[in-house]
Parts: structure tokens; C-alpha cells; sequence
DNA sequence: TCCAGGCGTCAACACGTGTTGGCCTACAGT
DNA sequence: ACTGTAGGCCAACACGTGTTGACGCCTGGA
């Protein structure tokens, strides 16, 4: 079969992202991707370089943190937590990241980037607590990390199972003391 | 060098724990492992036949939950934390399940039910609230596994200078709340 | 002293991996 | 119709892996 150039990149990249979200850097294969995508593995090097890069063009990825300022200031907890239900969802980028942190030291210092150059500015400002910023941030992305974590990549089935409702409702609050309880 | 059997053995399953638990699974290799030991690589083989079954007994985990039912009502969340703060940190056993189970269906299968099988009947027992117990367990294991996710894997720095009591401090209401509140 | 058996090493196999270079072929521009 | 080029495939390389079997050597018991 024959195409564009960049309908084969873009069709690489998405059997690229499926495979590494559901078997992490290691054990997702060139020959596996490339034959999700109907075509040979030198065409991923073709277009990619190497395996590194193409796992860089997959893993590409922003919180997309919602603007706080404009929420009452009880709600920012639950408005956290459905914002990351909604961010895990939409793709399967976080899903790449974290299968791939765990055992990647390189993939690891960049999810530490994205959430202290994200998340600490949110703790700092709407706690005012300044000083512990980065404790608070640390402590809602263990309470994140960990839902997400048991939900998406472990399957604990009772929390597959609950509501993005029942999930916001329950976990809200906890981040909302992590992320804003006076200092 | 010689020894006896069994010192060989139990060298040989100390490395392993140590390249099991620093590097996960796949990346942790038999000849890795034995050059740890001092030993060659079919020693590994000849003593536990197959990776997988090294793997299974430098995996051998047990909770050793406490019995709670002597701790005060309100101290069940802190006692919780405590105690999987102590079990995290007395061998790696734990940090080994958690960097595979991410990417192995066999060993994610695994701490789903060791969770559901020591976590739950807690649950059960102190919230008094049957029907719930499993979403609670899964509530309270997602933030005490992110917490160790952030702490010991991803390695978050302001996770891991807080000391033990801050993060029983932190973390001892959420899981109360997960575990104990009212139905 | 001899020797059997266990402790240990060496070299190799079979396989899967990322990666490379040469070749074919359909199509666009002349 | 001719041809250059871009999209694609094939075969192979070099390497690291788990795993195996043959071979030495030390040592304890007869």
C-alpha cells in the first residue's frame, strides 16, 4: 500500500502510544508497533530515528492544569481531582509515563518535572503556604498518582468500577486538604 | 571460591532482591544477578531453575498487618500508615511487586489479592460497613501505594525528606477516613 | 589413599532485540 | 514515454538475553 509520508508517521504513533500503554518502554517491540501499523520496522527507524525518539513523540505531554482562580475556594480539590480523571482519560500519555517511570530513570525525572513545575505553583498559591508548596504538591500527587495508578494500571476491579463521581466525592476532599488546608 | 549450598543460595537471592527491587523485572538480568553474588550465571540456574522462579522467591511478601482490634478507634488510619511505612522500608520486597506489577499481569494479579485479602476484612471489620469494604480497601490502598509510589520509586524529593511522622500525620486521617468513617 | 559427589566455571546455543543498507516500485513532473 | 524520488520491503548484522551441557576441582568419607 502506498501514502503520504505523515499518514504513516501519525499511523505509527498511535500503535506507538497503544503499545506502549499497555506494555511500557521495554517490552513494547519496534516489530510489535510496526506491525499494529501494517508495516515493516525499518519504517519506524525511518521516520523516528530510534526507539528513544519515537517514545519521546508518544510520551509527549501537558497537564493542561485548569485556571483556579475563578473556583470557590472549597471546590479546588474535587476540581483537581475531575480534572486529572478527565487528563487520564482523554489519552493514554499518563498511562505511557508512569508504566515507563517506574523502571526508567530519565522517564521518572520527567514526571518529577511536569508535576513540580505544575502542581507546586497550584499548592503554593492557593494554600499561601509558600514555605511547604512542594510538600503539598508531593502529598495530592501521591493521593493522584495513587488512584490512577490502582485504577488504570493495576485494575484494583473495586475502583475500576467506582464513578468518576463517586471517585470525586471521596478523593476531593482529601486533595483539597493536601492543596489548600490552612498552614 | 566454595561454599556451602545453601550460602550460595541465599547470596545469590540477595542480589537478586537488590536488582529485582533497583531495576524491576526484565532489566534485572541473571548475569547481573550473578555477577552481584560473585558466582557464574548458571549457579543461578542450577539453585532456582528459571528467572521466574527466582523472582518468586525474592518476592515472597507477606503484610503482616497488625491486629487492630486493640488500637483505639481513632488511631486505626495512623496505625495503618505507620506500620506499612515500617513494612515498605524493612526489606524491598514491596518496592520489587510495585516496579513489576506495572508492567506484569501475573504480578499485578498478585498484589490485587494480597490487598483484597488483607486489606478488605480490615476494612470490613472497622467500618462496620460490609457492602463498601472493597471500595474502602481500594480507597486506602491507593493512597498508601501512591505514597510509596511517590516515596520510594519515583523518588519525589519532598516525599522522601519527610520524616515518618509527618507523613502519619498527613496521610493517618485520609486512610481513617477511607477505612473508618461512617457508612 | 582413593574416589564419589557436590560446587563451580566455561563455552555455546537459540532467540529476540534495535538498527542498517540495499533493493524494488509506483507515481509526479517533464 | 522517461526518469527521479519518495514510500515501502527484505535480509542481515551485532548484541544481549535466558538457558544448557560438558568439564574441572575441592572435599569428606571409606
Amino acid at each position: 500500500m502506498r501514502r503520504r509520508s505523515e499518514d504513516t508517521k501519525a499511523l505509527i504513533l498511535a500503535a506507538a502510544r497503544e503499545r506502549f500503554a499497555a506494555d511500557g518502554y521495554d517490552r513494547a517491540t519496534i516489530r510489535a508497533i510496526a506491525a499494529d501499523a501494517g508495516i515493516d520496522p525499518s519504517m519506524v527507524m525511518r521516520y523516528f530515528g530510534t526507539k528513544e525518539r519515537l517514545f519521546a513523540a508518544a510520551a509527549e505531554f501537558d497537564l493542561e492544569l485548569p485556571d483556579l482562580t475563578s473556583v470557590p475556594g472549597d471546590d479546588v480539590g474535587a476540581t483537581l481531582v475531575a480534572h486529572f480523571l478527565d487528563r487520564w482519560e482523554r489519552d493514554e500519555t499518563l498511562v505511557i509515563l508512569l508504566r515507563t517511570a517506574v523502571t526508567n530513570e530519565a522517564v521518572a525525572e520527567r514526571m518529577r518535572s511536569i508535576f513540580s513545575a505544575q502542581l507546586v505553583p497550584v499548592a503554593a498559591k492557593i494554600s499561601g503556604d509558600h514555605a511547604a508548596a512542594r510538600k503539598r504538591a508531593a502529598l495530592a500527587a501521591s493521593q493522584i498518582l495513587g488512584m490512577a495508578l490502582c485504577r488504570y494500571v493495576l485494575a484494583l476491579p473495586s475502583l475500576g468500577t467506582m464513578t468518576r463521581q463517586e471517585l470525586v466525592d471521596w478523593l476531593g476532599p482529601v486533595v483539597q486538604r493536601y492543596v489548600a488546608s490552612p498552614a
